[in-house]
DNA sequence: CTAATGACCATTA
DNA sequence: ATAATGGCCATTA
């Protein structure tokens, strides 16, 4: 069952460009919900649209998060967009503060 | 209706 | 630097 905070979460997060990550709270900021960071990571936790890029959302101290199926999924996803990841840690000129 | 959960965040120690 | 705590919100049992 797909909620419509769900379907907003989705689209938001479909906007983000190829080679670009962006955070929890952004995400939340960008569906007029800035207190529900935390129900949105719920929301990606159950993403059933592979066409939402859920990787591309990351903490907002640049750390990755989780992922549903693994972090190290995550990383080679990132990766493979040319994300520079340093440690643990995303490069901060590739996150988006605003989508 | 209540209670528990979680891919978060800020504050405090 | 890490660890613990409290708050916030949507979903699920």
């Amino acid at each position: 069952m797909v909620t419509p905070f769900q379907q907003n979460v989705y689209n938001a997060v479909k906007k983000i460009p190829m080679g670009r990550v962006t955070t929890y709270s952004a995400v939340a900021r960008a569906i007029k919900k800035p207190q529900a960071v935390r129900a949105v990571g719920q929301a990606l936790n159950k993403n059933p649209f592979s066409s939402v890029p859920c990787h591309r959302v990351i903490r907002f101290d640049g750390s990755m998060g989780g992922f549903a199926r693994g972090s190290k999924t995550k990383l080679k996803l990132l990766a493979q967009e040319g994300i520079k990841v340093r440690g643990s840690n995303i490069d901060p000129s590739f996150i988006l503060k605003s989508i």
